[in-house]
DNA sequence: AAGTGGTCTAGACCACCAT
DNA sequence: TGGTGGTCTAGACCACTTA
């Protein structure tokens, strides 16, 4: 005897998209709004089951599609947490130079410049973001066991970080994109990478003590937030001599 | 009133995997014995249900995975194939070179070199064969809207194509990878690359048509079968300066 | 109309973790 | 001991393709 709720139990949304993708999407955005932090455990999955309407399977089904992006880390026996920028996921998964027998190291990082700027057509066009509007350009030296390996060109729009300076952005603790995540709420989950050779200028071969015309591989990162938004640019260039970029798709 | 089979659905089976990983590894080994082949549709998921003896649900995650890992291809409605390297998965999965603008084309290849050899001490390493098995040597050169973009060397054990000339390679219709798969039964399912930046040799100097001391990318390719099993070695040559790797991992 | 994969549910038990 | 995720089942209906 329920009440005029007889509607069948259907597969799809108002909009045609399945119940799974309903509970992802404000699983989504629940986290965008910062109800759970990152590091922090979300509901269970009953609770959510009970709290969405649906069954627990159809949560399941969600979650799995978050985890496989790692945007959620499941802990059996303690929960499903949100996943956060530490220094061993973002050498994992954002960082891909290793050396020449596979190891990857941590990177030691110098901040070599931190100035106000604006868009360039092409940065705003990548961005998502007018041209002329203000962005931050930071520049960082990468040392590998000591060597300097990589040089970093950072851009992001100020209107995302306000109030970061260099003193603040100096002194972080852990990586950049856990001060993104821990500060300002900016949870990068993807990055998308092209690379190209190229020779290196005079500045590069000053700062990775080079040998004159070495060349360098280029890459040009755009990294992303949910919903596939960008937030900022990164340009490195690498010396290869003794490191290479790693790129083992599917199954890392 | 069942037979003495009383023991309880007991989610491992006895080597402590779940059971959906044990019907993941009988369709597994049902394609390597090639008992269905490139392009053709494996049983429906209630028929496989039935032959394994478990539940829909439990060979649905099974295929889940392999769907994930581009070993096999769901259709709704018309079944499950497995799936082949057609140009167009070719294109999309393991060539990773697009024009500046992002456009990926089909590229144009002209065998250059067939040779036989032996494998040396870091080709016998990477392929996990014996140093000094015999192996194939092929080069190719790759244009892209007309143009010499690319120089592929590969290295295959000659073991694991019997009878390939260069005859037969070179009339193939398709893809290298769909030559192995559908004359040897050698399906590549993944492919792991290190790139690196490099100074352009004459040789390939003369074959791209570049002016000297041209910086190239390097990739450095091992291409995998089921379970690991590595099955070609690969370097490409690259001129970068119209064109560039392109590294979206995650949500390709 | 029949067959396939896609979604959703409800319920059970297991493995693991914290207390 | 209680709560969490992990696995497995059985059954229903939907969406799509093919004949």
């Amino acid at each position: 005897m329920e009440t005029a709720t007889e509607t069948r139990l259907r597969a799809d949304t108002p909009d045609g998209q399945p119940l799974y993708k309903g509970v992802r999407l404000r699983l989504t955005q629940s986290l965008m709004a910062g109800e759970w932090r990152p590091g922090q455990a979300i509901p269970s999955e009953t609770r959510l089951a009970e709290r969405f309407g649906v069954s627990l399977g159809t949560v399941r089904k969600a979650i799995d599609e978050l985890v496989a992006e790692k945007i959620l880390v499941r802990q059996q026996g303690r929960g499903t947490f949100v996943a956060t920028h530490t220094a061993d996921r973002t050498l994992f998964y954002f960082f891909h130079i290793a050396g020449r027998d596979g190891r990857k190291e941590t990177p030691q990082i110098e901040l070599l410049a931190f100035i106000r700027g604006r868009a360039d057509a092409d940065e705003a066009a990548r961005l998502e973001i007018a041209r002329g509007e203000r962005v931050l350009r930071i520049r960082n030296l990468l040392r590998l066991a000591g060597d300097p390996v990589v040089i970093d060109d950072i851009v992001i729009p100020a209107q995302l970080v306000p109030g970061l300076d260099e003193e603040s952005f100096g002194s972080r603790e852990g990586t950049i994109y856990g001060l993104y995540q821990a500060r300002y709420g900016i949870n990068v989950i993807r990055i998308s990478e092209r690379l190209s050779a190229t020779l290196a200028d005079p500045d590069s071969t000053r700062l990775l003590a080079l040998p004159a015309a070495t060349p360098l591989l280029r890459i040009a990162r755009v990294a992303y937030t949910y919903h596939d938004r960008p937030v900022e640019l990164r340009q490195s260039l690498v010396d290869t001599s003794a490191h290479e970029y790693v790129s083992d798709l599917v199954k890392q």
